[in-house]
DNA sequence: CTTTGTATGTGCGTTAGCGCACATACAAGC
DNA sequence: GCTTGTATGTGCGCTAACGCACATACAAAG
């Protein structure tokens, strides 16, 4: 099982010199996040931050009202709670497991601690970030502009690439509820593309079929955000 | 006019200790921003970071169809060019005056310089940017949510937290470029608030007569907005 | 004072998505 | 195998915002 699980997993922590950072690595902690789990609320002190392996996590912005949209989603290539690095105590967004899986963990003095010793982790840290605003950007102008249909198959293909096994566990509720429209609607566009072959579903089971079909759906959003975060892989690759 | 200009007019560079930042506060230059001058384009390498004293900059995702929305606002409270420190050489996000005015520009090897120099400055650019995703975050929600009314609301009380006189130079034509909405939505509404005797408006010119009116129109994103940049203001005030 | 360009007002029909109220169909547990 | 809870399907009217095609009204320049 241990040989299963490896920081390196994680996009940032992969990049890491092994000798000079093998103290930060003895220290994260390998915890599994379980479908639904809210890592933290609007307003809470956060104490660990989260370099995802094989989970997802979704970043949600609440309302009052409780309606939500997610503003962006983290996945291996980056890291969950960036404020505690960027000097917020709190932030305003909270962060909920979409697809359970695991992640190292890391104690915010530690994280701290390393952001201030090294430049090269502040770097990864930092640059994440920047590509982690060009989502939420992106997220601001899909909203406005694009329709159902298209966010749909942009948000299976976002979610897709962050997933090698092709299949997600998730209900239409849930879909709906974070990409903050009515679940009739994901259930009217889920039908047409199952209709066309793009994916087949089943009670909380979305496979995807035809990633190609999905493409000519979605929207200019996917590819702005694919390719941001394959300029992260590139990066972290020298 | 000298008198009339000064980096103190600038939230992060208020904050600064002046013995130890004289040398660079030497090094800003004061340049005046006038209405729709684009300061970065989406790609573009840009040599300079603003820091807005009476400017106002408008930060954009433009999609290829040539329609955008804003996704957050820069006033004297921050920077326009966060990218430069944040790593990424360049940004799919384009920055435009919103409100002619000044500011002061620093050349962007010595903001790394500085960046990288000192924990201070690093922590208050740093701080400010965790501000901007939450500006962000917020209007992903809002553009999901929110009706048009509500939205010009809010956007009105946020422009003018940031401008002392009361009045904006704006055509209906850039807000609602702005915004990412038709102009006839704008006059509509407009024509609306107008009516209810919160503003008052001629040929580009819009004046908020009743801000308590707007606020009760508007939707709880500008809260949301306020309280951060509130926020902002107090910690820098130490 | 008149011209002219631009800003604003207005009225259509159209559409995507909402809210509500159900009907159905699946999968796990007794 | 049947029950039961939950997931999904479907139909309706409703509304906000769109797209288009104009009409008007202002302000600066001649």
């Amino acid at each position: 099982m241990l040989a299963l699980h490896s920081p390196d997993q994680n996009l940032i922590l992969a990049a890491l010199p092994g000798q000079e950072f093998a103290p930060i690595l003895d220290t994260l902690q390998l915890v599994q996040l379980p479908l639904g789990k809210q890592l933290f609320g609007p307003g809470e002190q956060l104490h660990y931050a989260y370099f995802p392996t094989t989970a997802i996590v979704s970043l949600q912005q609440v309302m009052q009202s409780g309606a939500c949209a997610e503003v962006a989603g983290v996945g291996s290539e980056g890291i969950v709670g960036v404020h505690l690095y960027m000097g917020g105590s709190t932030t305003t967004i909270s962060a909920v497991v979409q697809t359970a899986g695991y992640a190292y963990r890391i104690d915010r003095h530690l994280l701290m601690q390393e952001f201030n010793r090294t430049g090269k982790f502040q770097h990864l840290l930092l640059r994440y970030t920047q590509a982690l605003i060009t989502q939420i950007a992106q997220s601001v102008v899909c909203n406005r502009h694009h329709t159902l249909e298209q966010q749909l198959a942009r948000w299976l293909l976002v979610t897709l690439d962050r997933i090698p096994s092709g299949e997600l566990v998730m209900t239409q509720e849930l879909v709906a509820n974070t990409l903050g429209v009515r679940r009739e609607g994901i259930t009217q566009v889920a039908g047409k593309f199952q209709e066309a072959g793009y994916i087949r579903y089943r009670r909380g089971h979305i496979s995807v079929l035809d990633r190609t079909g999905l493409e000519t759906r979605s929207c200019e959003c996917y590819g702005v955000v694919r390719q941001e975060l394959q300029r992260l892989k590139l990066e972290a690759g020298r």
